[in-house]
DNA sequence: GTGTGTTTATACGTTT
DNA sequence: AAACGTATAAACACAC
């Protein structure tokens, strides 16, 4: 593998496996799935390395979607036209990264791989297709209904199920740091304790320093990957991420708090439990 | 033709 | 050392 030869961090290629890369693109949608050539613009609006060899990654980077059973293929509705079907992540697969590590898994999501006694994880794919679309569709909704000024891109994330905590590694919490946290969080370290989790990621509004965890002029002779930071830097206790929506069941209707009004959702701005991290939390009703 | 999606194979690094 | 996870390449099928 040739090293690029160029002198700049932002060229060097982001300690960031496709399978975080293609995560971090999903989640930072409105209906948290992406068509894959929006994946591709993703990755390249805000990595620059990947401008560059653009059939190797990119075939690299389909090889993993279909290899993965974390992503899901959701088929376009007759509304949505367009090339290829959308990309989303499975309802269970929130955790892949729980050890803090976005180069390499703690091992491979696998659907029905478990004896879970979550649905979700068990469930065919086609499955968790039809419940993310209907999820998307609600998400957008309560987005419209909620959010009309937000900013377009990013920070949608911000929009979840009430009942889904999320680890401070999670994906959604990592793309959503770009924006400033309303409240401090007593229960997890954040932007004054954390190494900036995607030092890599450019684009609208990503380098602003006026911005809670954005690196100030970073450093790039004293890059050091993310592993040891995170994980073997043991910054945060490798903890259970329980982003699972706390689903009655994968049937083939919308659960019940995804029927819920829009004010059920809150916002995905690290919450932290005084129960601690491994517990689910109940659902909440923020309202801002 | 091009983009998309699947599959197979191989190599390499990391974890157990 | 074996198993695992990831990166890369390549071939093929299919849809637009």
């Amino acid at each position: 593998m040739p090293r690029p030869g160029r002198n700049t961090y932002s060229d060097q290629k982001p300690p960031y496996s496709y399978i975080s890369l293609t995560a971090m693109a999903i989640q930072s949608s409105a209906e948290k799935m992406l068509p894959l050539s929006d994946i591709y613009k993703f990755i390249m609006d805000r990595f620059p390395y990947y401008r560059e060899n653009t059939q190797r990654w990119q075939n690299s980077l389909r090889h993993n979607l279909s290899f993965n059973d974390c992503f899901i293929k959701i088929p376009r509705r007759p509304d949505q036209p367009g090339k290829g079907s959308f990309w989303a992540l499975h309802p269970s697969c929130g955790d892949m990264f729980e050890n803090g590590s976005f180069l390499r898994r703690r091992k491979r999501f696998k659907v029905g791989s478990m004896q879970s006694a979550d649905p979700l994880m068990a469930s065919k794919p086609q499955d968790a297709a039809h419940f993310l679309q209907q999820h998307a569709k609600l998400r957008l909704s309560a987005l419209h209904a909620h959010l009309p000024q937000g900013p377009p891109g990013f920070g949608l994330s911000s929009v979840t199920p009430p009942s889904s905590f999320k680890h401070p590694f999670a994906i959604e919490n990592i793309i959503a740091r770009e924006y400033k946290v309303p409240f401090p969080t007593p229960g997890y370290p954040l932007h004054s304790q954390l190494p900036p989790a995607w030092p890599h990621v450019y684009g609208p509004g990503m380098m602003d320093p006026s911005g809670p965890l954005t690196m100030t002029a970073p450093d790039y002779s004293a890059y050091v990957p993310l592993k040891s930071l995170c994980h073997g830097g043991q910054t945060l206790p490798a903890v259970p991420v329980p982003i699972k929506p706390g689903l009655p069941g994968l049937h083939t209707h919308i659960p019940a708090f995804l029927a819920h009004s829009p004010q059920s959702l809150s916002p995905t701005s690290p919450q932290t439990s005084p129960t601690g991290p491994g517990e689910t939390l109940q659902p909440t009703v923020t309202v801002h």
